[in-house]
DNA sequence: ATGGTAGACGATCTA
């Protein structure tokens, strides 16, 4: 069962790319972050046409994640139980084929000290307080999603230039960390041990030509999903193509 | 301190 999660800037700007990928590769689940729609908006048929049933959380212009499976999409829920109030679509999450499922979008934060960046510290409480509540249900659960966050500097192409910046600082990375801590695994780590792999370059500044990327977008997994796990890895051609999102497909798979 | 690029949207905001 191959499980990605792909931040695709805009499903609408990004649909033919998307759609092509999605025939090459034919992943089981595909979770979604920047839909950049509100639900009405947002192509169904043309992902229904790929073979997929779809779950989706949109708001206008901003945000906005989903759901794609192969399989049935069973207890779907929209938004963090424990960060109610919030009125942006950051998060959703299902059961498909027997493995819970979700997709999360991490604020940006803006810069280090901002009100966005308080904000992207709230939610990621609000996430740990889930995933802890969650965590009891002893099942095998996928939260994948563009955390915002690299965990640590072998994450960053360029650590000295990023550090204590947007991304990297550390209240944000012992964010992550006490997330981790509560008994999920870090997909792509155990499975890549060097510098990288990278998921995401700045279309500013040619970053993708010089490869000056960072490892945001990850794949959490519960103790039961990684009993699971076969593989994992990063799909870096998407992003050298013409239209690309700013992001590239992470994926796991498991047994 | 600013700028570099991209998307939504229709002037700026977000990343």
């Amino acid at each position: 069962m191959k499980i990605v999660t792909w931040n695709v800037n805009s499903i609408r700007a990004r649909l033919e790319n998307i759609t092509t990928w999605l025939r090459e590769n034919h992943p089981d689940v595909v979770l979604l972050q920047e839909t950049k729609c509100q639900n009405h908006d947002f192509p169904q048929e043309a992902i229904e046409d790929c073979g997929y049933n779809i779950a989706i959380h949109g708001q206008k212009s901003y945000n906005g994640v989903a759901i794609l499976s192969k399989f049935p999409l069973e207890d779907i829920s929209c938004g963090l139980p424990t960060f109610a109030d919030d009125e942006q679509a950051r998060y959703i999450e299902a059961v498909t084929n027997g493995v819970r499922v979700a997709s999360v979008y991490v604020p940006n934060g803006g810069d280090v000290g901002s009100d966005k960046y308080h904000y992207k510290l709230s939610f990621l409480a609000a996430l740990k307080d889930h995933l802890k509540a969650t965590l009891l249900y002893e099942e095998a659960f996928v939260i994948g999603g563009d955390y915002n966050i690299a965990p640590t500097d072998d994450d960053v192409n360029d650590p000295k230039g990023w550090h204590e910046q947007i991304l990297c600082s550390t209240p944000e990375r012992k964010s992550l960390r006490a997330i981790l801590n509560l008994g999920y695994s870090d997909a792509i780590r155990l499975h890549h041990h060097d510098k990288g792999p990278y998921t995401w370059w700045d279309y500013r500044s040619g970053s993708w030509a010089k490869d000056d990327g960072l490892r945001i977008d990850l794949l959490l997994l519960s103790p039961q999903a990684v009993d699971r796990l076969a593989g994992a890895g990063v799909d870096r051609e998407p992003r050298g193509l013409e239209k690309a999102s700013d992001h590239a497909p992470t994926w796991c798979t498991l047994l």
